[in-house]
DNA sequence: AGATAATATATACACTGGAAACATTTGATC
DNA sequence: GATCAAATGTTTCCAGTGTATATATTATCT
């Protein structure tokens, strides 16, 4: 780094990547805009060019967590994977990322820190929510036959999911709780009649 | 207030409440030790003194928020209820709760803001999972007759209703889908089988 | 080449939580 | 009642935060 340009040459990036080890190293309280500044080696009024304010970079970095949830939810599923392994597949990952980013899923799912209508987050959000109707398909709820009984489905595998994954994380399940249920071995297979 | 007396008497209530009113008023983000001070009408060091910091004052007002929930859980209970009626008030409560007080109850369960092991902040945790348990007897789930089959309907319970809150909350569920599902229609009727 | 836009810096400001020293009141003990 | 210790508030100061403004540097386009 002897010659230090002016120019960065790929800054916004760069911010984003750097919130995100922020994010996972030390947690959301110490992400700021000059701690992320510093880390890349730069002023930290410089973030201002490409996200505005404090908002936009929240936004942008949970726009990328989102990405990666869908990632986690569709990790290790093998060529042509049934209904069921998808659904495991979607439940186990998500409730690991949570558990492997605890500061970036709470940044995701605050509400004030993000603006909701940014294009990249609603995307982000978008794979999320698809792969969970691929997940939910098919369920034999109670009111299965009801004509929103698809989205019905899906609305509460989310809810399900991610309210034990946010308990979780909060601390509101003491540990016998959560050892006697087996957690992950619970989250799959929620009493879903397949 | 014409002889403002040096000591004040009872800040350390008259802080828990200032806080519950910026929080109700203005929000999260608003709510500071020196907007809750100044609202009293006292320096912004004068907290300390009955909570020791930021966290301990957040602590408190956390606590008081589980209280109130609880209270919404009960609320309008006839005088001998039956499961049903004390598993819908417990729903309907908790989502109502969430979408009167957002602020508040982002507080509650956010998860470095306040200290977990605090006795206040536990009992009143506790009173709302005590709710929830009654209000999760003798559902036929699946895997009823397993040995913690009971534990396993109270945290699938909890987690179905705090995830439908907080995903409300986050403006995830767009309008249309939680209109076509009626919203606090589908809460307390979450297709459990009686 | 020269104008213009994009990008980064420097500086200043109001706000935050907390530490330290000090002031006032209360309450217990003699 | 006088006295001394503990509890309760204030004052002052500091490092840290996001943001607005003016300025400096570089890239881009005609």
């Amino acid at each position: 780094m002897r010659d230090k340009k002016y120019h960065h040459g790929n800054l916004k990036e760069a911010l984003i990547e750097a919130g995100l080890e922020i994010l996972s190293e030390s947690g959301l309280s110490d992400l700021s805009l000059r701690t992320c500044a510093a880390r890349v080696g730069v002023s930290h009024t410089a973030p201002k060019n490409h996200f505005g304010n404090m908002n936009g970079l929240l936004t942008a970095i949970a726009a990328r967590g989102y990405e990666q949830l869908a990632e986690h939810m569709r990790r290790g599923l093998p060529e042509n994977p049934t209904r069921h392994e998808v659904r495991n597949a979607a439940f186990e990952g998500y409730v690991d990322f949570a558990r492997a980013q605890p500061a970036l899923f709470e940044l995701m799912y605050s509400s004030g820190r993000t603006t909701r209508d940014d294009p990249a987050l609603k995307a982000g959000v978008g794979a999320c929510f698809e792969i969970l109707r691929e997940a939910s398909m098919n369920l034999d709820w109670d009111k299965a036959g009801a004509p929103d009984a698809e989205l019905r489905a899906q609305i509460m595998s989310w809810s399900l999911v991610h309210g034990f994954a946010q308990l979780l994380l909060a601390g509101k399940l003491d540990k016998d709780a959560t050892k006697a249920l087996g957690v992950l071995d619970v989250v799959p297979d929620f009493g879903f009649r397949a």
